[in-house]
DNA sequence: TCACTATAGATGCGGCTGTAACCATCAATT
DNA sequence: AATTGATGGTTACAGCCGCATCTATAGTGA
């Protein structure tokens, strides 16, 4: 007998929506970033001089969706194109201090947000959790090879 | 040190999208149904006679689109609306025989899918998810009342 | 050099979504 | 009965999204 609440792309998915809303009143309301937004900000914050392609692949989203981000956070001068010499169809994207100010404003803001849940789970079952990730992640790249 | 890749919120969000996937094009593809048809289609399958409002509850979705996935469903033949006359303001909502075997369809996939993602995760560590998934949800409905 | 294929990134278009407003109905109060 | 406020459900509208396509550049082989 099937059940729609032991099914784990469904679980997975209300969770994630429940668990994402938290956050994002915080990047929505008070800062007026969409979540693409948001995550190429994160994204380029760690990898400094990627190209649209490489935050597409690391952050798992679609290449159109990181192109609208890259241009909204272009205009409001949080982030510098850099034409890659050598191949002239990259760019080498990087954040502007003011980039780098939100995103630091907003990390703290993740990182409270971040204590609450690995509070509410607790610090054992939050490292079985990223294991339990890490394997769907893994399994679903095999999928598409 | 922040780190998105350690970030439950993104990390969550990620494997539905990549989870839910996999057996969204089933339903897609194959019978030509949107994820919020599915949903109800799969809610209404358990909870015969449900009204929209008490779908849009259990199954975490917006009331417009589940006002939206009725209405196709409905298109469909595959559900029926019948005035509450107490309240006449309710439908409650049920599934034609279309319905119930275009369920039993799906269910079958369904399933199968679900039983390659246990076997990937193992049988305890799925229930520990479940476990966790539960705690996630239980504390977003404190959050919000 | 030319033709062909592949890749990075941008964009038009149609479809989906949430917000806010709306309609109809109900419940409580006067 | 009339007023007021709350609730179930629908919808217009504006914004977001992915697919398909396009442009520009690069690589490969004849």
């Amino acid at each position: 007998m099937f059940r729609l609440d032991r099914f784990i792309p469904y679980r997975l998915m209300v969770a994630a929506e429940e668990v994402s809303l938290g956050f994002s009143v915080t990047y929505k309301r008070q800062y007026g970033l969409s979540r693409p937004e948001w995550r190429v900000l994160a994204s380029l914050a760690e990898l400094r001089g990627a190209t649209a392609k490489e935050i597409a692949t690391h952050s798992s989203m679609h290449k159109t969706k990181v192109s609208r981000a890259v241009f909204e956070l272009e205009k409001r001068k949080w982030l510098l194109r850099k034409l890659d010499e050598a191949d002239r169809r990259m760019e080498h994207l990087s954040l502007t201090k003011a980039g780098i100010a939100a995103h630091a404003k907003l990390v703290v803001h993740a990182t409270a947000y971040q204590a609450k849940l690995l509070a509410l789970l607790g610090e054992r079952s939050s490292e079985q959790l990223f294991s339990m990730l890490d394997k769907l992640h893994a399994n679903h790249g095999k999928d598409r090879s």
